[in-house]
DNA sequence: TTATTCACTAAACTATGTTCAGTAAATAAT
DNA sequence: ATTATTTACTGAACATAGTTTAGTGAATAA
């Protein structure tokens, strides 16, 4: 009797359908717009139907943010291809830059946000987001092998380097910074990032 | 008959009790739990009366962003009697962090949160961060000219140095970086941007 | 065929920002 | 002094959130 395994596939399948309706009313219109009650007219039930699969409405946008770590992860693993270390950490950057003004709200999501974070419990790790830091700390952690850093802790650099990319996307993102006309801000981030890459890296 | 100008007197002063009891609010329990209601049951008032004061709520933000930004310059001012540029750019870093860490809330809605600055009409600039801004342009200027800092632009080294702190502290406040115990927050931050500032500066 | 479980909905509850008709007091006009 | 008008304020309401729950009809099990 397969009932309950074909049950247990079709409440798979309901999270899927309401998690993709999620994401297109999310990418579509924005963090604001996105409410129970739209969702639930997208997928055409009830609100109610809602919190049969979701807990609640932190729980829906921490799987999109998942779904937004898993792209971003995808991304850095790109970066293996680049041998030399100092060339993989400036194109780490440029990608982290390029993935946050490329995809703003689900970048707010995934690092500004504090609303998915509640379903986190506090004393847990944050896994997802440590993984991705750890790329960057293992990027770190061979430029100094070779070389290319030769002074200071491998966390506190890399804090400083996730910290450089993140401010200079956020203050973008939240309009902190209407200086920059949009079509030249892509340029003007990399000019700041490189030259900070360029101080950090000794030039060989 | 001074009763118009007593009037004028009256507006403000209720503008202010507002204020007030808005700021205690948020400083006391954060942002989320400053709602007109609660703003109104404070200074033992309808909800309605608040409206008659102010526009809407971001008018009530604006105005405690403002009030932020005074405290926040009038602590960049005093770094002005450090001759030394190079010094006097570590010590705003400091200033900076200081900050931020300890008026969480404020640093949030100064920097932040999207809200108060739907105020602001969108094509003007953002005066108030601009002028924070300037602070810390003239600093590197000082440093370009004493030689401290050798390439770049002033724009691109002040968007670069800002954005690191403001990376820093905003990672911090919205909780996406735990792996850093709150007891050390402050030495393994000023680690991180004395590592940066030393290599960004040229030692003379 | 009957009993039970299940998926779903409509409606309600709380809380938010905001608006508005009405009221009583302060002010101005006569 | 009396009347008219303006003003400051309130209570109730509206719209929109997230969330909960009683009830219903269909699918499943007995």
């Amino acid at each position: 009797m397969g009932t309950a395994e074909r049950k247990e596939r079709d409440r798979q399948e309901m999270r899927q359908i309401i998690l993709d309706a999620a994401q297109r009313l999310f990418l579509d219109e924005g963090y604001e717009h996105v409410t129970i009650r739209r969702i639930a007219d997208k997928i055409e039930y009830s609100p109610g139907t809602v919190y049969l699969y979701f807990k609640d409405k932190d729980e829906i946008l921490c799987a999109l943010q998942e779904i937004g770590f898993a792209e971003f992860y995808r991304r850095q693993q790109i970066l293996s291809g680049i041998k030399n270390p100092a060339e993989k950490l400036r194109a780490h950057g440029r990608v982290y830059i390029q993935f946050a003004l490329e995809n703003p709200e689900l970048y707010d999501l995934m690092f500004i946000i504090r609303a998915p974070m509640n379903s986190h419990p506090k004393d847990t790790e944050w896994e997802i987001g440590m993984r991705s830091l750890n790329v960057l700390r293992e990027n770190v952690q061979e430029c100094m092998k070779a070389n290319f850093i030769k002074v200071g802790s491998v966390d506190a650099i890399s804090f400083g380097i996730w910290s450089l990319v993140h401010g200079m996307v956020s203050l973008i993102i939240r309009e902190r910074i209407p200086m920059i006309p949009a079509e030249h801000r892509t340029a003007f981030v990399e000019e700041s990032l490189d030259f900070v890459l360029a101080e950090i890296l000794e030039k060989n």
